[in-house]
DNA sequence: GAAATGCCGACAGAATTGGTCGTATACTGA
DNA sequence: TCAGTATACGACCAATTCTGTCGGCATTTC
């Protein structure tokens, strides 16, 4: 329950891979896939989504493949499961097009919406550039987040 | 992705329902089921389940039912959907038991396991009394929680 | 003892996710 | 120009998870 879906956490230690990995030009879905092994293809997949959606920049051909089209700093862990599984809604109806039949009971949904909300915050504030290297984060400053409850 | 089960939905709509008829000493499953329009048998299961791990008291016979055990104030978000749907975890590797075959090489896992702390956090810091009523709570204020990136 | 209710496990059907295949397209270098 | 390496994309199957149902039993009230 909650979880990232593995597609999601294939696409994040990719990112974090290639974040950690600037010298070279570009990284081929075969060579990501190797360095963790998982499936080639349906890496090849997911990295081609990130590419529609401007997190990677792609390139065909011999030594070709992929590389971060922004600073690992600049990409957000929210971005690349948002690109990956789609609008992020905790809510179980899907929102948007068709709402789930029971939407005129559910009293909770409008609630729910703000928790929601926070979550996105928290990923929104994860970066590809934390998530790489920096072991050492400090367990107590955490990843630079304060919550406070009122 | 990333969203709650239905079961966890019912659950939270039933504890709040319970939570605005403080009055009546309980509520069948079937009162509560017929009220949203949800299946009673499975709602039956997920209330079971609440009381197993304590979060309603039960009363089997006529005029029976479920109530809550504790005050609205003190049941939040979080043990909800821990009792239904078990421990949260956005790792996709599952934890305790049976860790993720690639876990060796899943480099991701740790700095997530920070982000899943927040995340809970925030389950924790909503009570089904927030849910309950309330419509007005102020935008802005939102749920009581402030999200500081430093 | 009968009716109303909770309790529990097993199970079938549906939905989602994970992963594969086939084919087309693009770039590189010899 | 041709062979090799790579991305791009859609269809498809397999595995898993989630939802919902059923049947039988236990407990309380009247
Ligand atoms: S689950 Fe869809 S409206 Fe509440
Ligand atoms: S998904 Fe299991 S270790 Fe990363």
């Amino acid at each position: 329950m909650l979880k990232l879906s593995k597609k999601a956490d294939y696409g994040l230690m990719a990112l974090k891979y290639l974040a950690e990995h600037p010298e070279t030009q570009a990284l081929s879905a075969k060579d990501v896939a190797d360095a963790y092994g998982i499936p080639a293809q349906l890496l090849a997949k997911i990295l081609q989504r990130m590419t529609k959606t401007g997190l990677l920049r792609s390139h065909a051909g011999m030594n070709g493949g992929y590389a971060l089209a922004r600073d690992a700093r600049e990409i957000s862990a929210y971005e690349v499961i948002h690109a990956i599984d789609g609008p992020l809604f905790i809510t179980s109806c899907t929102k948007g097009a068709k709402l789930c039949d029971l939407t005129p009971s559910c009293t909770i949904k409008e609630p729910l919406a703000r928790v929601n909300e926070s979550i996105a915050e928290v990923l929104k504030s994860i970066s590809i550039y934390d998530l790489a290297e920096h072991e050492h984060v400090g367990e107590h400053e955490a990843h630079g987040l304060v919550l406070l409850t009122r």
